[in-house]
DNA sequence: CGCTCTATTGATAAACCTCAAATACAGTGG
DNA sequence: CCACTGTATTTGAGGTTTATCAATAGAGCG
């Protein structure tokens, strides 16, 4: 049932024995679509992999400003990171359609590294990973206008998330205005715009929460060149 | 010589025979103001502690854009991760006026895991840190305007950087108006123009490559705010 | 004292947001 | 099956923010 975790990065290098030991050390949680896996601040549980479905990680200012800063996708893995400072900007997680979840918390991580080191190299790596995700978000946002952010972020989502129909790639979840906006840096009224020029040109497809990304190729080179 | 490395998140935990084992492992580099130290890429070296000076750590796309991701101080660690993909827009860390550092490459990092797994709990624990940080900093440039974030960057420096002198508080190197601009997602003619305002107001006293905060508490309101 | 790097300031323009109003869509209950 | 309701989306007009470009001034160094 869990084989699909077995190939996640977070077990390299351990043995199924191992695996399962470590799968049974956490427990199991059932996320209907929507619903908060977490704010930051919350303390019980710390570390999450994904087994089914998808969570939508994002921050919001206290002004109503949100960020999408990532999601994670079936396999991966987030943290709630409980640091004692900084309670105002929570991160949240919340589910996008129905979600499984496996967790430990911080106690376990911490027995379970001791017993094997090798748990503690790959989630550095991974974390070392996100750092460099969100450190190059950073960069883009900061140094390229709104339709290059634009079409990186549906390329992201294709990426991750992508699946071959007649039409084109599909990006297989509901997905609003509001969250290519929010997870672009944008407004949603700039990203309805967008996609209705793109949509003309041929590139994408797309309806109510819905987009189906027919021109990947030149989406790419828009994303890369301009 | 180096106890103001003992201090240093990356060894909580540690006996000072461990400690001095650690450092052992590490080999010293000593670096002329704004020489290199590496570049996203590089390989033989991967984890970096700063002993004496500081860090830039930027990251540039190939129209020339610049981001400054974030300043490594005096004890703080940082990596160069030398990740297969991504080759392009790579992490440079440039030394800021005379600096230390000691250098351990992945191998050794990782037996030193495996022989004290605590290291890997410190390094994890300063990942996530900065994972939070550079979020929150990703929240910051998606939905506050400019001089927010001018306000935002010179606190940010002033706190990790800043010494009492009878004006105020003086980041204590030089430090640019690109450099804040690049720092805070913006021009640098932005940044002369804000600081310009901002001293006529008496919040900032700036010259070349100096800039001494006189009304911090002004600044802060001002950066939470507004 | 000339050279180079940094900073200032103004004019102009582009990019993008904000707000308002209309329209499309999906589900629900009659 | 249809009307109804609550979202999601589209589109336009207008305004703000901030970048861009150009020209000038200042600071430090050999």
């Amino acid at each position: 049932m869990e084989d699909n975790l077995l190939k996640s990065d977070l077990f390299k290098g351990l043995s199924a024995n191992q695996y399962n030991r470590v799968i049974a050390c956490g427990y199991h949680q059932l996320l209907r679509p929507k619903s908060v896996l977490f704010h930051q601040g919350d303390r019980a549980i710390n570390f999450y992999i994904v087994n089914k479905g998808r969570l939508k990680l994002s921050k919001l200012n206290e002004q109503g400003g949100e960020v999408i800063v990532r999601f994670i996708n079936t396999g991966e893995l987030t943290a709630a990171v409980s640091s004692l400072k900084e309670r105002n900007y929570p991160v949240t997680a919340e589910a996008v359609g129905n979600t499984e979840v496996i967790g430990w918390d911080k106690t376990t991580i911490v027995e379970l590294i001791n017993e094997y080191p090798e748990i503690a190299i790959s989630l550095l790596n991974i974390v070392l990973e996100r750092i460099d995700d969100i450190q190059h978000r950073y960069l883009e946002l900061s140094t390229e206008r709104v339709e290059q952010r634009i079409a990186r972020s549906l390329l992201r989502l294709m990426r991750s998330s992508g699946k071959k129909t007649a039409d084109g790639i599909l990006i297989d979840f509901p997905v609003t205005r509001q969250d290519i906006a929010s997870f672009s840096g944008t407004t949603l009224f700039t990203v309805s715009r967008t996609l209705s020029t793109w949509g003309k040109k041929g590139w994408v497809k797309s309806g109510r929460e819905r987009i189906i990304i027919t021109d990947p190729h030149t989406l790419v080179l828009f994303s890369e060149n301009a």
